[in-house]
DNA sequence: GCCGTTTTCGGCCCGACTGTTTTCAGTCG
């Protein structure tokens, strides 16, 4: 049993919520929150931490009773803190806190006066009109929980960044349009780039008297109106998308847009900042007592605040603040900087174009070199190569290669990584290549133990040179595979490996946390697009967004590489140079020999 | 429960909106 960062923040953030419940002092509360969130975006494993006798209290918002639990969480996979609360209040209840409108004193007193526990109990309180009879709530308090729970437990779920980007372009562009509204901008965590957007937060910035509020709840996609003021509004989209607009002077633009943006987390780290040099700070602007110094931009502020400024995608208070104060914000990789793409598909499997179409669409968009990697066998429904059909599009890519000029096809596979972690065909025709890309795509729900072991094993044969999507998780559709990333990764640097930061928009795996601890490591990532037609190289961005969230420079991804460097970095992953291949082989000979 | 060039106790971000209150608590972001 191996306990995850992701496991303990589990653990501490159920702890906040029955603490919470229970009425617990707020800022006890906050710093198991805080510790969870912290532990969520780590870029290291706190178990290995506690292995190493490391020492927890120097983790920012751990102090000696949180390391204690963390080191008890770790060792035992249990933490008595919690299952003492589970037994004072029932685990179940904390759901209730995911309701819109239910806060913790509510359910606390939901609970106390009805007994309600459960959302199933929640609805049925709702329909039988016993929440308006309790002190405190009315019959539209009422109402909006029913639609809540019945939402909820139909699962209203976190849309894609793809998709909310397209909504958000489609709004801005009508608030754009409304008298007396000067800037429209996206904010909250689609700026941010996170993977998912939960509610979209777009923010304008009006004359006065501007009917931009009125204009926007009746906005022929709005379902309903969930709150509407001068400075604020929500609604719900027919869709079930969430959407908050809010409006300041274009004197408040900057301050607006930074605290807007978020995460929250950082907006409070920037605010008690602000307090330590003396200044007020909230979305109209900073101030030093009611004299406005700062807030026309988001640069404005932060230099009050003695900072440079800080790239949305690392405002998550992971470290970002203490970086800007030492002048040592990294510079983030950008579209610009990617010279190729080592992940592509042709439709002699699962694509849509040609090989032809796909190397001129990759020169187009001004790339070096585009590597092909189709399906093999196994995966038959993708039209999975055999080592005949292989070994006949090497031909016809050493052929295009001649004829074509200003990019460079490389020849590769998506090869399957099979269930025992041999790979889908034989070195005989893999090593005829310019890489081998190895992937999941089948038994995602190994062990963690034996899902690690296959990645191992395949990172061990003698052609291997990249991990493609790595966790195999499919946004809302399929969790990330359970595999002991810190070891995957620890691989990687030994055999001389490298890892995917998949930039399908239901893939971006690895996510952010993952592509720091990659980066941490000393594992080159390379932004593929996994491209299967000419348009798919547009998913690129949406990798790259992730990217920055996950701290990486040009320098830290591979195919920033010129052709000329990125070649013998691919070669030693082939076993043709001096880089010895694998130290310690871990498939035996007998095994190797079974591979088809 | 954490934290500290205002330190080991007394702080801990700040404002808008809603509903049910008759002056404000709770919730949200």
């Amino acid at each position: 049993m191996s306990i995850a960062n992701a496991d303990i923040a589990a653990v501490f953030d159920e702890i906040a919520d029955l603490l919470d419940i229970q009425g617990a002092n707020a800022f006890r509360i906050r710093a198991y929150r805080n510790a969870a969130r912290m532990l969520g975006g780590l870029g290291r494993s706190v178990r290995e931490m506690v292995e190493h006798g490391e020492d927890l209290d120097a983790l920012p918002g751990i102090g000696p009773d949180l390391a204690s639990k963390i080191a008890e969480i770790a060792a035992t996979g249990h933490c008595a803190l919690l299952e003492r609360l589970r037994k004072e209040l029932p685990p179940e209840i904390t759901a209730l806190l995911k309701i819109p409108g239910l806060g913790p004193r509510r359910v606390r007193l939901l609970h106390d006066e009805l007994g309600v526990e459960t959302l199933e109990q929640l609805r049925a309180a709702a329909q039988d009109g016993r929440i308006s009879g309790v002190h405190g709530f009315g019959l539209k308090t009422q109402q909006r929980i029913l639609d809540a729970v019945q939402s909820r437990l139909q699962q209203e779920r976190r849309v894609k960044l793809s998709v909310a980007v397209q909504v958000a372009d489609a709004i801005l562009a009508e608030l754009a349009g409304v008298p007396g509204v000067k800037q429209a901008v996206a904010a909250g965590s689609l700026r941010r780039q996170r993977d998912t957007v939960g509610d979209l937060d777009l923010l304008v910035t009006i004359e006065r008297g501007s009917p931009v509020m009125e204009r926007f709840t009746r906005s022929s996609q709005v379902e309903r109106v969930l709150s509407r003021g001068i400075t604020r509004a929500s609604v719900v989209l027919r869709s079930g998308l969430q959407v908050d607009l809010r409006a300041v002077p274009p004197a408040s633009f900057g301050a607006a847009w930074l605290y807007f943006t978020g995460s929250k987390a950082h907006t409070i780290a920037l605010r008690k900042l602000a307090q330590d040099v003396g200044l007020k700070l909230n979305e109209y602007g900073a101030y030093r007592g009611s004299r406005r110094i700062a807030g026309d931009t988001e640069a404005s502020v932060y230099a009050a605040l003695g900072l440079p400024f800080i790239t949305p995608e690392l405002r998550e208070d992971r470290g970002e603040i203490e970086a800007a104060r030492a002048r040592a914000l990294p510079v983030l990789v950008n579209l610009s900087d990617l010279r190729g793409d080592l992940h592509a598909h042709t439709r002699e499997s699962d694509g849509r174009d040609s090989l032809e179409a796909m190397a001129l669409a990759a020169r187009r968009r001004g790339f070096e070199y585009l590597a092909i990697t189709e399906h093999s066998a196994r995966l038959a429904m993708a039209r999975g190569l055999d080592a005949e059909r292989l070994a006949r599009q090497i031909d016809d890519i050493d052929e295009l290669n001649a004829r074509l000029e200003g990019i460079t096809l490389l020849k590769g596979i998506e090869v399957d990584i099979l269930e025992d972690g041999r790979l889908d065909l034989p070195d005989t025709v893999l090593t005829r290549l310019d890489l081998v890309v190895g992937a999941i795509h089948h038994r995602f729900d190994l062990p963690r133990e034996r899902q690690t072991e296959r990645l191992l094993r395949a990172m061990d044969r003698p052609h291997f040179s990249l991990l493609a999507h790595p966790t195999g998780r499919l946004l809302d559709e399929r969790p990330a595979c359970d595999i002991d990333l810190p070891r995957v990764l620890r691989k990687a640097r030994e055999r001389g490996c490298f890892v995917e930061l998949n930039a399908q928009p239901e893939r971006l795996d690895l996510d952010d946390p993952a592509c720091r601890m990659a980066r941490d490591e000393g594992v080159l990532v390379a932004i593929d697009s996994d491209a299967h037609s000419v348009d798919d190289f547009a998913h690129l961005r949406f990798g790259i967004g992730q990217a920055g969230r996950g701290w990486l420079r040009a320098a830290d991804v591979l195919n920033t590489r010129p052709l000329a460097e990125l070649r013998p970095l691919l070669e030693a992953t082939m076993g043709r140079s001096s880089r010895p291949a694998s130290p310690q082989p871990a498939v035996r000979a007998d095994q190797m020999a079974g591979a088809r």
